[in-house]
DNA sequence: CTCCCTGCAAACTATTTGCACCGTC
DNA sequence: GACGGTGCAAATAGTTTGCAGGGAG
């Protein structure tokens, strides 16, 4: 079983723990957020979308987006000058890398990241619960095309 | 020679070297920037400045941030929920602790951060020019309110 | 057969823009 | 005096909401 069906069944299900009824329409958003390897936006989701269900609407994809973040299947990376993306393989606070020529997003690992948590709270006494990171730059096939 | 000012005269040094002009309004907003010791928002640079100068308008502020932002004067968090804040003490890249109860932004130190960068560019290749990062939690007040 | 969900249009909010008048340089 | 800045109002873009009809459970 390929992963992105993993994924769409792990979404279906908390879905259903939840009784969300189970639509033609979400099945269909779950597919492209399951299969999607980017982080697409609402738009581009909606595009995706319209090409089974042409009267789809935009609200729609809104609406379900937002029930999805509730049930923390999908993670939401906001950002302030451009539309929001989504990422729902892995709906839990992660670093990203965002090329600011193409917009490509990667996912990198990051292995000082527990310790750096660790530091802030020693320092600031916070009780850190989330995080945000996002590095932006070039991306290696952008600097070849330069 | 208290900090602020230190701050206001570069801030207006900026603003005169690149041929804008130096206007009340202007220098108002460049004092809440200057003082403020959080990260003020549009909305709460507009009120300050509107307790001296009853008649100015939003746009203005809007523009005057604008500007500053484009000489590098100023930094913007942009939080895709919320409206944007603003930094105009330090102008740099710089991570961000945020309480998600009282909307306080406080300044850590983050020895680890230089480390994190390179190791970034030899995993992905990416130039790294900008980084957003941001820590969410609860401050030591808002616990003990609890 | 009950509601939740969808899809349309209208509302909303943060921000941007156009333009006439004002004030810095 | 020239021309950039201000302040008003209108425009814009992303997102949210209201509501009537349709379909999942």
């Amino acid at each position: 079983m390929p992963d992105p069906e993993i994924r769409m069944r792990k979404m279906v299900e908390a879905l259903r723990e939840n009784q969300y009824r189970i639509t033609p329409q979400r099945l269909a958003i779950l597919k492209v957020l399951a299969e999607s390897k980017g982080h697409p936006s609402v738009e581009s989701i909606y595009e995706q979308v319209k090409t089974n269900f042409p009267t789809t609407s935009l609200a729609t994809i809104y609406k379900n987006v937002a029930v999805l973040k509730d049930l923390h299947q999908l993670l939401e990376l906001g950002f302030s000058d451009d539309s929001n993306r989504y990422d729902g393989n892995k709906p839990y606070d992660h670093p990203h890398v965002v090329c600011t020529v193409c917009r490509k997003i990667l996912d990198p690992d990051i292995s000082a990241l527990a310790d750096m948590t660790q530091e802030l709270t020693r320092e600031t006494g916070f009780a850190i619960t989330r995080h945000r990171l996002d590095f932006f730059g070039i991306c290696p096939d952008c600097q070849a095309r330069q």
